[in-house]
RNA sequence: GGCGCGGUAGCUCAAUUGGUUAGAGCCCCGGACUGUCGAUCCGGAGGUUGCGGGUUCGAGUCCCGUCCGCGUCGCCA
């Protein structure tokens, strides 16, 4: 090693060693006959001394010129600072070190930002400088979380004896869910592998094989657009196992959970986590992820809505819609007509809502709103009732179908949750969302969509909802939700053929593309497929909500732009010419409308 | 693809209704200084206002297009 000691390291009791450290010239302070560095690693800041007696003019002329950000090699003495000299802001406050020897091991030029500077550079400098933004204390602090938070999956695994496989990278193309990323092959003109979504039909092949419990933590890719907690590159921590249920699956994790929060977090998670079917998480808080940090639930008020003269209520509920709302509580003076004319447009934009309508709830109890005239106040006391309005609260409404009010509402609710400060940023509220319906109609087609993926087992007693009543059939499946995000996903798999055909029967998928596009995996589960199931863990997700953070990217070493681009490597790039006849491709422009 | 916010010195930001030579702090460069820890003091350099077009006597500011970054909806089995 070139230094005896870290950055970190030194304290009172090592005052008189002589050491050397390593590291980056955090700060200087020139004072000319004698100049201060504070040294910087991952450890700490240590601060150095370059001046006399034991420094000469020439040592502390070439200590005054080092540029900030250069990383340096010292050897110094650990010595006592002068009384009052103390900085209680650094673990190494108490000691300094005298340098009788400086060397420049790598001069900075001088950097676009510095990881000490307080104004935070724009994200795209950032990126492309992730170096040097990975450099701060932040950046550090998050992937040494990350780090630990890894190792405590891995931990826990292994302790359950669960076996860690690896699986391709590059496999085949299903059309199904997300878009592939795709990559050419050479050896086989025009034949593409695509990047894994998900391991997932790997690990049920691995059950037919009979590992019993396989872990990976596994890169999953989807090349669809990104949000501040989606990236097209992810890291998911994959999980399956055999001879199990829901119930089995959802307990092993709960213990991850609660294990996880305690060793990384030093936080006490009780298990076993609440559950809520999905059906109660869209009409309690219309989203199948909801917040729970926080109260807000919707409340239906169709039934009201029916009795009232006002015309969108009545028209609403009156075709089949939905009329349900929120009391926001002591939010009638804090949003003036204009803001909520803007949360009418917020709900209006972002989810196709008609319109939005609130009512205040006055000092006398009564409800007050530019149409309150359209009601009779006893409709209105009813209102104010079942949504348990007191005076200061607003109450939110929206009228229109139930996709719609869900949707507007959950956005509403974290929107003004937000905004209000209803939200404990220290807590880490950890549930489990159940009973998925299998299938979606897919508004284009109008076709039936698997709503997880097309192996996901329907619940038992639904069975025969899958002949009947599709719409209304659910799985085995359970989304973990922390804080308001989906953490993760799983489902107990379809292991028998007759209910697997069935299933894609529904979906559309007639036998040959079955055949074609999952045959590897059908014909596995005629060879002794064992009853099987599993989850799989967003690991970005989990670091960044265990940090307390709102961007993935700031959990991430090197993230992609909104547009999936890398700025520092500049990915994607141009190929040459002889790559491409190489892999007998040719680009070729788009039209655009 | 839709909606919204942003792009001005190396960095973070400012610039009145469209009006003189586009400013400040930090960084950088030169000088002074032995106790600083956001060092201090003196001096200096640094700009195609993302890019292209238009309106105007005059554009950082208004209009159109385009690129980039961010948020969000669609999308994400």
């Amino acid at each position: 090693m070139l230094r005896t000691h870290t950055c970190g390291q030194l304290r009172k009791s090592d005052v008189g060693t002589e050491v050397t450290l390593c590291g980056w010239v955090e700060s200087k302070r020139d004072h000319g006959g004698a100049v201060f560095i504070d040294l910087r690693d991952r450890y700490g800041l240590t601060q150095v001394v370059i001046g006399p007696p034991e420094a000469g003019s020439e040592l502390i002329d070439e200590a005054g010129r080092v540029p900030a950000e250069s990383v340096i090699l010292i050897r110094g003495k650990v010595t006592d600072r002068l009384e009052g000299k103390i900085n209680e802001k650094l673990a190494t406050g108490e000691i300094e070190v005298r340098s009788v020897h400086f060397e420049v091991l790598n001069a900075c030029e001088t950097p676009p930002f510095t990881p000490s500077q307080s104004d935070l550079p724009g994200e795209d400098l950032r990126l492309k400088y992730r170096f040097l933004d990975l450099r701060r204390g932040e950046m550090q602090r998050a992937m040494f979380l990350r780090s630990k938070i890894v190792k405590s999956m891995r931990d826990y695994f292994e302790k359950h004896e669960f076996i860690d496989v690896e699986t391709p990278i590059l496999g085949r193309s299903t059309p199904e869910g997300a878009r592939d990323y795709l990559v050419p092959s050479r050896v086989h003109p025009t034949s593409f592998y695509a990047l894994p979504q998900s391991p997932q039909l790997y690990k049920q092949i691995l059950m037919v094989a009979g590992f019993d419990r396989y872990v990976q933590v596994a890169k999953c890719f989807r090349d669809e657009d990104l949000r501040a907690d989606r990236q097209p590159e992810f890291t998911q921590l994959d999980v399956e196992m055999s001879f199990v249920d829901a119930d089995d699956v959802m307990g092993l994790i709960d213990g991850l959970v609660a294990e996880s929060a305690k060793t990384v977090l030093g936080k006490e998670v009780s298990t076993p986590l609440p559950r809520m079917t999905y059906s109660e998480a869209m009409r309690r808080f219309g989203s199948d992820a909801p917040d729970l940090r926080f109260g807000m639930e919707i409340v239906d008020v169709t039934a009201v809505a029916k009795k009232t003269e006002f015309r969108v209520f009545r028209g609403t509920a009156d075709s089949g819609g939905f009329v349900r709302g929120i009391a926001v509580k002591d939010a009638a003076t804090k949003y003036s007509r204009r803001q909520i004319d803007e949360l009418t447009e917020y709900v209006k934009g972002d989810f196709g809502a008609k319109g939005l309508a609130w009512f205040r709830v006055e000092d006398d109890g009564t409800l007050w709103s530019p149409i309150s005239k359209n009601f009779d106040p006893e409709h209105l006391a009813e209102i104010k009732t079942l949504l348990e309005g007191e005076p200061g609260d607003l109450l939110m409404f929206l009228a229109d179908t139930w996709e719609v009010t869900c949707k507007g509402l959950a956005g509403l609710r974290k929107r003004l949750a937000g905004e209000l400060g209803l939200i404990d940023k220290d807590a880490l509220h950890c549930s489990w969302v159940t009973e998925f319906p299998m299938f979606d109609r897919d508004e284009e087609s109008g076709r039936w969509v698997a709503m997880h993926h097309p192996f996901t087992a329907p619940l038992p007693s639904d069975l025969p909802l899958l002949e009947e009543d599709p719409q209304d059939c659910r799985a085995q499946a359970y989304d973990l939700v922390i804080n308001g995000s989906e953490a993760g996903g799983g489902t107990v798999r379809i292991h028998d053929p007759a209910t697997q055909s069935k299933v894609f029967d529904l979906l559309g998928i007639d036998e040959e593309t079955a055949d074609d596009r999952f045959g590897f995996l059908l014909n596995a589960l005629k060879y002794g497929a064992p009853p099987h199931g599993g989850i799989a863990l967003g690991i970005d997700r989990w670091v960044m909500l265990f940090a307390g953070l709102e961007n993935i990217r700031e959990v991430i070493a090197f993230p992609k732009t909104q547009k999936a681009a890398d700025l520092m490597t500049e990915a994607p790039g141009q190929v040459d010419k002889d790559q491409l006849a190489e892999l007998q491709l040719r680009t070729v422009k788009a039209k655009k409308d």
